[in-house]
Formats: structure tokens, C-alpha cells, sequence
RNA sequence: UGGGCCGUCGCCAAGUCAGGUUAAGGCACGGGGUUUUGAUCCCCGCAUUCGCAGGUUCGAAUCCUGCCGGCCCAGCCA
């Protein structure tokens, strides 16, 4: 249980910004985190959270948060929020709050000044003509006719264009590089686009609208972004960037480097694919526990710190990669493990009478919270005649390796006492409804005075004093590990990944926790309650199983 | 078949730019120990080999050449 951090992973964009550092091609550096408020931020976005705000931070630098919000059709203000709260929540402060709206004034005057030096121009093709000239991957592009206007007729065309005079679609501002780049985002690529459209932020002040390659690198500049670090797919993109910032004369260059996105085997992270399973009810919502999405994780029960130590743990580079769900699992086990306060719950109650235990009788007894850490005390666990244990704790016919409860087993109730099964009571179908057994009082506390050992520990709670819950036993929501890829999503889901129990029993002591506490229920699982728990129905979402040998074993055999 | 990028253990990933003896670490997996959670924790094992084939060199995952495989790009999306 040490509190050291870990140590910081080497990648190659670490080592870039020590090199520049070291070198003094910048004093300090500025990194930026550029959602567009279109969606809800999921574990993708964390990486790049975690990358952008953690150079910042590592080397005393500031990140900016920045909206990228250039399309008024897609972007919404609701999103902008709950993309604030997600990176607040995932443990960051921004150093300014940004939009690339802030720069529409700013970046028209670049527009305007890219237009005088005779680098762009106002094509009056459609988009269908504008697509097919041009070319193919292989094939060159050809000319607009629209080319070669004159400066002055196309600081006219593209004013009339801001003022509003033309439909959408009637004109754009291209680029003057070349058509017949072999990189097909230099063939004269559109720098803005005429939008009648409110945005959700400068309401109806432009017709116009910037495209992402004309505003991403220029708000970098303005920003006095050093590095601005994207996913792999704007590596087509970089020459351009760099392009329009070479025939302007902006405040500064910064350097983009791009790395590769995150994909987790098991899930699905695009919004279209995301949106489908919402929509056809196979998830409840953006945060359901079983989604991708941030609001999902912190739901599940996920510590923000979690996330970042998988964040950490996966690194950076350029090679595509999909992770193992055993890594994100792994880092909210460790994370919880030494946090969470442990309880006992029977998920799957199966009652047990003790036979030679006094009628009427009851008592505490003193269980410590944590294992391994007595800083966080001792609570008193009611006891009794009558008891649950878990049904799977309890086998009639046993194999060889099983040590839990059978008829003539012995034993231990965690914290409790030794108790050995005499007798199965079972209703008219033959379902087990109560164990009959013996427990011995020399064993109070789960010693016995002679020494003699057991080797089953099983979780319990007394029957008068057991609060009933709910709980929700979450799975991997997809049954492939590359679902993107199937033909059919839906076909590819996995019908378990959400099993709710609905009669199942936590000891009292759960009320004096506070509602979203991350407990481990011990043998079970770590949990939370839910956002729909109340202290009259309590609801916990398992956040993740611990880890299970005797499960393994039983498959293998 | 044009351009860009990538290929080190089942999954990630150091190391590649400035070649130097036996290729970090994590996850997973297997074995053992401790244990009142079959949890945790601890120990041990886990790539004679770096996509493949040649070449340079005293020496190559690192340099050169040629192959093979994968990803991305033809939105007035980002």
C-alpha cells in the first residue's frame, strides 16, 4: 500500500517537449484539449485529456480546454457543458476556456489577408462539381474555372458571402495551392462555407463558417499553442496545417504531432454507433454503466483517478491498437482495493438457521473495514439465529476442491463463527429454503480456541437486521472483442451485460455510509449505489467483480 | 495500383534518431508462499528474439536494400 506515484512513462511526445524545453525553442509549452460539443466525452477522450493536461502539467505548461465549434448544425451548448463537467470531473483545470468562435472576427481578417496575397479564392461550383474535379487517389484534380478572379472581385464575392447575400451551397473560399497535390487535402481544400444556421454561441452574426483546417491551426497560433497534439488521422492533414500557417503571419507555428486513438476491446466508442444502441433501447442512455462514455464510468463507479492510471498504463504512440478491457479493469481494481471500505452483501440469499444457537438471542460483533488498513476502523455487525448466505456458497454434492458450506462441511462465517451444515430443508419442488446448522461459540470472532482450521471464509448477513437492495451486476456489453467491425452491432451483444438482482441483502451498517461511497462487498465485487438509489429502495451498479480463481478453476475442469 | 503512417511476447509498451555484451515494465497466463475475502500482498516463470529476406559491421531490434502485412485519406464534418 504505498502512495508513491507511479512513474511517468516515456513516449515519444514527452520526449519532443523535453527536447524543446532543453533547447529553448520554447521558454514553456501550451497544449489544448479540442472536443467539439457534439457529443458526450468517452475513455477516447480521456487519453487525450490525460495527454494534453498531463504535458501541460508535467512540465509547468498550461492546457487550454477549447471547443472546436465551426459547425452550427452539429454543436450544442448542452454538450459544451457536460464536456466541461467530464474534464472537471476526470481531475482538470484549464488554463483558458476556448472556443474557436471566439475567433471567427479574427480569422475572417486571415481569410481576407490569405485572399489578398492571392492564395485563396471564391469558387462558385457546386459541391457535386466541386467533388468530382477533384480526382482520385490516383488521379489528378482539375481547375476550378473560378480560379483565377481577380483579388478585388473575390474580397467582393466573399464579403457579399459574410453579409449573407447567397444560399447556402452558392459559394466557398478554396485554398490556391495545388490540384494536383498527390496529398488530396492540398488540392485547393474549402476554408469556409456559407451556413444560415443559429450557432449556438454567435447566434445569426455569420452566414460563414470556417472549416476545421483553416480554424484548428490558426486558434492554435493565437493561442500560442506549442504542441498540438491530434489523433493519427490529421497526419494528411499536418501539410496544410502547416501551409496556411506559413502563408500568414500568424503570432506563432506550433508543432503537430499526432498519436493513436484509443480503441477498447469489447465496446464501441463512436457517437453514430453509440447513438444506434440508445436509440434502439439496447442501453438506457449516454451514461448507462455499460457505455464507454465518462458520465457512464463515473456511474458505474470509476475514480477518476482510475482512468488516469489507465491512461498512463496504455501510453502514447503511433501504432493502431485496441486494449485489453483487462487494463481498464485492472486500474479501478487497484484503485479500489486500497480505498474502498469493505461490507458484507448477500447477492443470492439462501436462508440458515442455527439450530443450537438461543432463540431470541443476538449480538455484534466487531469486523474491521479495510484488511490491510486499520485507519479506517472497526463497525459492529449484527448476528443471529437466523442468517443468509449466498446460495453458490452452499453445494449439496461438492467436488473435491470445493470449501464452502455442504451437509457435514465446517465452516467459517467471516468475523464470526465456525458453523457446519446438519441438514437441508427444501419446499415442495425441491428447492432449497434452509440450512440447518450448528455453529460453535468458542469460535467467536472466526477462531477457534483448539486451533482447528476451515478452509471456506463465506460473507453473511443476519436475517432481522439485513437491509434489502438491489444490485446491478454489469458486464462487457458486447460478446466480440472488435463489435465496430461486425456486420450487425446489435447481433453482437452481449445479452448478460446487465443482470439485476433484485432480492438481495447488505448488512445495516450501509446507512451510515454516505450515498455514492465505493465499497467492496467483500467476495463479490466493488459497488456504488446508483443515481436512482434512495435509503427506502437501495440500487448498487457493481463496478467490477474482483478477481475470481475458484471460477477459473471450476471452468477449467 | 497515388500519398501518409505503422509492424518488438496473447494484449499494451520501453529500446530505434546518435549500432555495443544475456531485449525494461504493465496486463493476461502458469506455479509457489502468506491470508478470517478462493480478494489483496509476496516470490518465481513467461520473446536466444525484435513482420520477412538479404546486406553493411568485430558487433544490428537499432544502419542499408528489397519484400510482406495493417491503418488512414477523394465532406461545403471534425
Amino acid at each position: 500500500m504505498s502512495d508513491a506515484s507511479p512513474p511517468a512513462v516515456t513516449h515519444f511526445i514527452r520526449r519532443i517537449i523535453e527536447e524543446d524545453l532543453a533547447s529553448r525553442k520554447h521558454p514553456r509549452i501550451v497544449t489544448r484539449f479540442p472536443p467539439e460539443p457534439n457529443g458526450y466525452l468517452h475513455i477516447g477522450h480521456a487519453k487525450s485529456i490525460f495527454l494534453n493536461f498531463g504535458m501541460a502539467g508535467d512540465f509547468g505548461g498550461d492546457c487550454n480546454l477549447r471547443f472546436d465549434d465551426t459547425n452550427p448544425e452539429k454543436e450544442e451548448a448542452e454538450y459544451a457543458q457536460a464536456i466541461e463537467e467530464d474534464v472537471h470531473w476526470l481531475g482538470y483545470e484549464w488554463h483558458a476556456l476556448c472556443h474557436a468562435s471566439d475567433y471567427f472576427e479574427q480569422l475572417h481578417d486571415y481569410a481576407l489577408e490569405l485572399i489578398r496575397r492571392g492564395h485563396a479564392y471564391v469558387d462558385s461550383q457546386d459541391s457535386e462539381t466541386i467533388r468530382s474535379t477533384r480526382g482520385t487517389l490516383t488521379e489528378p484534380g482539375i481547375n476550378s474555372p473560378y480560379r483565377d478572379r481577380s483579388v478585388e472581385e473575390n474580397l467582393d464575392l466573399f464579403a457579399r458571402m459574410r453579409a449573407g447575400e447567397f444560399k447556402e451551397g452558392a459559394h466557398v473560399l478554396r485554398a490556391r495551392i495545388d490540384m494536383g497535390a498527390e496529398n488530396i487535402n492540398m488540392r485547393d481544400p474549402v476554408l469556409y462555407r456559407i451556413r444560415h444556421q443559429q450557432h449556438h454561441r454567435t447566434g445569426d452574426t455569420w452566414s460563414i463558417y470556417p472549416m476545421y483546417d483553416f480554424t484548428h491551426c490558426l486558434s492554435d497560433a493565437i493561442e500560442g499553442v506549442t504542441h498540438s497534439l491530434c489523433t493519427l488521422e490529421f497526419e494528411d492533414h499536418r501539410p496544410l496545417y502547416d501551409w496556411i500557417l506559413d502563408h500568414l503571419d500568424p503570432p506563432c507555428h506550433p508543432q503537430q504531432i499526432e498519436f493513436s486513438r484509443l480503441s477498447l476491446e469489447y465496446t464501441v466508442v463512436s457517437k453514430r454507433q453509440l447513438q444506434k444502441l440508445i436509440a434502439a433501447g439496447h442501453v438506457e442512455g449516454w451514461d448507462d454503466p455499460r457505455l464507454p462514455t465518462l458520465r457512464a464510468l463515473r456511474r458505474r463507479g470509476y475514480t477518476p483517478e482510475s482512468i488516469r492510471e489507465f491512461c498512463r498504463a496504455i501510453g502514447v504512440t503511433k501504432k493502431d491498437s485496441r486494449i485489453s478491457m483487462n487494463v481498464l479493469e485492472d486500474s479501478i481494481r487497484d484503485a479500489l482495493n486500497r480505498s474502498a471500505p469493505r461490507l458484507m452483501a448477500v447477492l443470492d440469499p439462501v436462508r440458515v438457521i442455527l439450530t443450537n444457537y438461543p432463540e431470541d438471542q443476538s449480538e455484534l460483533l466487531e469486523a474491521p473495514n479495510h484488511p490491510q488498513d486499520e485507519s479506517m476502523g472497526t463497525r459492529q455487525v449484527p448476528f443471529g439465529r437466523e442468517l443468509y448466505i449466498e446460495r453458490s456458497d452452499f453445494m449439496e454434492d461438492p467436488p473435491k476442491k470445493f470449501f464452502r458450506l455442504a451437509p457435514g462441511h465446517e465452516v467459517r462465517l467471516r468475523y464470526a463463527y465456525f458453523i457446519t451444515c446438519q441438514e437441508v430443508e427444501r419446499d415442495a419442488n425441491g428447492e432449497i429454503v434452509a440450512l440447518r446448522c450448528t455453529y460453535d461459540p468458542e469460535t467467536r470472532g472466526g477462531n477457534a480456541p483448539d486451533g482447528r482450521k476451515v478452509r471456506g471464509t463465506l460473507h453473511w448477513v443476519a436475517a432481522d437486521s439485513a437491509v434489502p437492495a438491489q444490485m446491478r451486476l454489469y458486464d462487457r456489453l458486447f460478446k466480440v472483442p472488435e463489435p465496430a467491425s461486425e456486420p450487425e452491432l446489435t447481433a453482437a451483444l452481449n445479452e448478460n451485460s446487465c443482470i439485476e438482482m433484485e432480492r438481495c441483502l447488505v448488512e445495516p451498517e450501509i446507512h451510515e455510509l454516505p450515498p455514492r461511497t465505493r465499497i467492496q462487498f467483500e467476495r463479490q465485487g466493488y459497488f456504488c449505489q446508483d443515481y436512482d438509489s434512495s435509503p427506502e429502495q437501495l440500487i448498487f451498479n457493481r463496478t467490477a467483480s474482483l478477481r475470481d480463481t475458484w471460477e477459473k478453476i471450476r471452468k477449467r475442469d
